[in-house]
DNA sequence: ACATAAATGCAGTTGACTTGCATTTATTAA
DNA sequence: TTAATAAATGCAAGTCAACTGCATTTATGT
């Protein structure tokens, strides 16, 4: 199960593009902080993982912050006691096994993570292919290219469409 | 981008024979092979690309055969005294920039590259999760998912959908 | 508080992809 | 045809995200 990426660009510059969206006292976003982490950690416990505080801190980052993240850009956010790489990539991973994170790529040969909140909380990006800055969009459906240049201002538009399943034999084979 | 009329010669490494003005019994199918491949080489001039016999068998590869294709797998069906991995790679890499072909990830780490006669031949994969298998879908719209599951037997069927292009901040600078 | 299964983190590894550089070769001009 | 030269090639070595093994620490149910 090896998730390996190319290193086939360039190394992307990790600027700070985080929105910092912090909340006053009591506010709604921070209701609802809570009520997504909270959620979050029963998701971890049904799935027989434990709530440590590095899940936590990750969790709330997530949460927090509109991605989707490098785990470079998290580990930049994130208290510097927490997080050896090998952590957070093995956390990011169970997160995605288990529905809470969704992994994109961009074609830098970097994976980027973004909290879930629902699976059908389904919507895709649109990526600068000169500062790596990231937009995202929103619904699922096919937006028009037009529609989209004009939105977000974007020119030389294009676009990589890929499904992902279990084909018939192999479906076949695991019954 | 024409350039000029195909004399259809056989691919040899050999350098003097490009003269063998071949014509006989030859399928349809041969002869767009022949005409893509003049074309493409065309499209390498126009680039300042030379027409290396690598390039050569690498494009013809990518001809007629329907990939994506990983760097391994065009390795593997190619003669061996061609292709160092570098220098495939850095073909393929060539290739991509010129548009001759498109380069697709589907998250297991590698690249993979097919030829693209044109560009706005562009489609879609679907693949599958277990054995890595690759199917192509044929326009550039969204399909309903039921309908891949139903056309090709796939289940457990996600999609990822990215769009790339250059931001308003990007493309004022660069003028 | 205890037992234990899971989580952590260091060190070291993997593997796809790149880079530097010396050599070879396709192309263009003489 | 040949000479000039800019590009292509290929080996060695490097890079870097991501992964594994294993000893240690810690969260959690009893």
């Amino acid at each position: 199960m090896k998730q390996k990426k190319p290193g086939a660009q360039r190394p992307l510059k990790t600027k700070e593009n985080l929105k910092h969206t912090k909340a006053l006292a009591h506010s709604h976003v921070d209701i609802d902080v809570s009520h997504l982490l909270e959620d979050a950690c029963g998701i971890l416990r049904n799935a027989g993982l434990k709530r440590t505080p590095n899940r936590e801190n990750l969790l709330r980052f997530l949460i927090e912050n509109h991605g989707p993240f490098s785990k470079e850009e998290i580990q930049k956010a994130l208290p510097k006691e927490d997080f050896d790489s090998v952590t957070l990539y093995r956390n990011l991973a169970n997160f995605e096994e288990i529905g809470l994170v969704r992994r994109s790529e961009f074609g830098d040969g970097v994976s980027r993570y973004e909290f879930q909140s629902h699976p059908d909380n389904h919507h895709h990006h649109i990526v600068c292919t000169t500062c790596h800055k990231v937009d995202s969009l929103d619904s699922c459906s096919l937006p028009k290219l037009d529609d989209i240049v004009e939105k977000f201002g974007y020119s030389k538009v294009r676009h990589s469409l890929e499904f992902f399943g279990v084909c018939k034999d192999c479906s076949r084979k695991q019954k």
